[in-house]
DNA sequence: TTGAAAGCGCTAACAA
DNA sequence: TTGTTAGCGCTTTCAA
């Protein structure tokens, strides 16, 4: 009933109860506990009882650390994208942690917000942290230095026993080992502007997307390739390129107003962009579809909001991040070595809704 | 020359460069080269250069699970949340992940897709992986047996070293060792109810958030202060709980539709929700904000797209992900015990844009 | 300034 | 069915 006497413990870590704490509860020995456990061996009942209470007693959780270290996987994956809060991200970013939850595995989550350098150093850092596989999410530079700095951290997490899965982004080139999934980006973009040549439009704006970018090259490309199909000369001053991003799209948008060039649709490189174009239209006291047509890309839940309605390409996001995990872990589900095929490409198509109209 | 002979050697499993190699490679031995690494020793400028070449040329990291098991901190902290791609949770992470990162730390994130028992599940993972910190993010539920479910594991993750630290939910309880960063939900609500109220608006309708649920509470808390305090009485009819997301918005909206109940204004639970009222309104013929008024909760980018723009209440999430961080990891910046405050709380206000008129 | 060696907590032979 | 023990790769005394 005393006040208890401050001793000189003030600085003791705190520090949890270890497998031999529950073993010595429960009377038996460290490798019973395991066993008991991990429920991989012959374990008497009676036993298992013991070290049960031991461990609710306790309060016992295996140290994942130690597990990883005498083990063979950390049953963890990483995973790198631009930024967490960003749809596209997002997106793949769920497909990726229910597909590793259904795995059993957790997930470490790491943001570039678009610095290739960091990029470089978070996989090292993942890495550092033995993940069962690590998936970089998202388009690349395509600058050569860049691109053999990640092929020798590809190689090095093959060496490792982890692999480098690319989703929605290019090859490092023949022979290194990656995997990948990958999307129909260039036929969505030929489908879109397809679709809007149907509609009678010649004269189509191609805005958004960084430059020297895989992502901007293949719906670039595609676009090329549909106005080709139809005998349509490119013109240069109707492709704009820069960047991702709503403030982008709205802002070249008011600039390429303020001109003379003619167009009569417009293909933002994808949904937020076109947000933001479709606020500059608005403001000019243009009229989507009326005035002109406007095309995103991506399929975000935001593009359904907008009004009108955006018409886009729909990119099955989620199942890319699923997908991803999957091929990551498929040395793991079996015994090794029958692994079935390193890429997938998953396909995309247009999604119809109210912001395009026939040119008039 | 001669073709490599295939040896029995097919199933070693691969295994990385460790801090022996690097000691062999160097000729020194595996201290110097942790001090060599680590920094915090002094290490010969000449030893130093050895081992940064050997480093090199192993193409070696350091196993991150050894040093945890070895040190005193794994250098991650764990976040678990709804849904990676909800915008009110993603925006969280966001700031999570981004201040996690300035700490020098990796983020674990986990979904419960609001699943208690997953949730409660994952508290133990996180505690298995010895984080030094686990967020729990967003609204809670009410049931005393998960309450007290969850407070033992604050008190594990305490005993472990480790900390929960509460993002947006109500606190476990005194004596429950957790931190917390709130947001002035209630005050919100008051002053967005307040405004609705000062446009002339005397009967609004509250929907969506699941009932039992703290931020449901708290919300539906200020709405009625608010009335109370302009002497507007109660009408259990005006209040329609259910849910968080779009779909409930839309559907129960719909309902209420086919009814003669009377309102001018429509507080809707969160921005999503808020979509779903919009588009069963818009269906319905009504037009916002000249026939009936509409408000949303969170200020999610989503909330600019809608037309009209929505006004909503702000909630400073990324900063309370950060502010979360920084609460858990308080202990370790200083040399433990001078920990600040165990609490903090972020206010709130509301964003007036296009969907809220002066009742006619 | 460097080395030897004792753990950190667990798994997985190997024995019994 | 259970116990003993040797690591896993690192950090950190303790000595030199």
């Amino acid at each position: 009933m005393s006040t208890p006497s401050i001793t000189a413990a003030a600085h003791v870590r705190p520090t949890s109860a270890t497998i031999a704490d529950v073993a010595a509860v429960a009377g038996v020995s460290v490798a019973t506990v395991s066993r008991a456990l991990a429920g991989n061996y012959p374990v008497a009942a009676a036993t298992r009882e013991r070290v049960q209470h031991a461990v609710a007693s306790l309060n016992y959780v295996p140290n994942a650390n130690a597990r990883a270290l005498a083990g063979a996987t950390t049953r963890t994956v990483g995973i790198i994208i631009n930024d967490v809060a960003d749809p596209f991200f997002a997106y793949i970013a769920r497909g990726v942690e229910r597909q590793a939850s259904a795995d059993g595995r957790l997930c470490l989550i790491m943001a570039t917000n678009g610095d290739k350098e960091r990029e470089l150093a978070l996989v090292d850092l993942l890495r550092e942290r033995r993940t069962d596989a690590v998936i970089l999410v998202g388009g690349a530079s395509d600058d050569p230095a860049y691109r053999k700095q990640m092929a020798a951290r590809a190689r090095a997490l093959d060496a490792d026993g982890s692999v480098l899965v690319l989703c929605g982004r290019p090859s490092l080139g023949p022979g290194v080992p990656t995997k990948m999934v990958a999307y129909d980006n260039e036929g969505g973009a030929f489908a879109m502007t397809d679709y809007l040549i149907s509609q009678g439009h010649r004269r189509i704006l191609y805005i958004g997307g960084p430059s020297n970018f895989s992502t901007t090259a293949s719906r670039l490309a595609g676009f090329n390739r549909a106005l080709a199909a139809r005998g349509i000369a490119e013109d240069p001053a109707l492709v704009q390129q820069g960047a991702f991003g709503r403030p982008f799209g709205y802002t070249r948008m008011k600039e390429i107003l303020a001109t003379d060039l003619d167009f009569s649709a417009v293909f933002a490189a994808n949904d937020v962009v076109a947000a933001g174009v479709l606020q500059a239209l608005e403001e000019q006291g243009l009229r989507v579809p009326d005035d002109v047509s406007l095309v995103g890309y991506d399929d975000v839940p935001m593009a359904n909001e907008l009004r009108p309605r955006l018409t886009t390409v729909h990119v099955p996001l989620e199942d890319m991040g699923r997908e991803a995990v999957r091929l990551g872990l498929a040395d793991f589900s079996h015994d090794a070595g029958a692994s079935s095929d390193d890429t997938l490409t998953v396909g995309t198509h247009i999604i119809i809704r109210d912001s395009v109209k026939p040119r008039s």
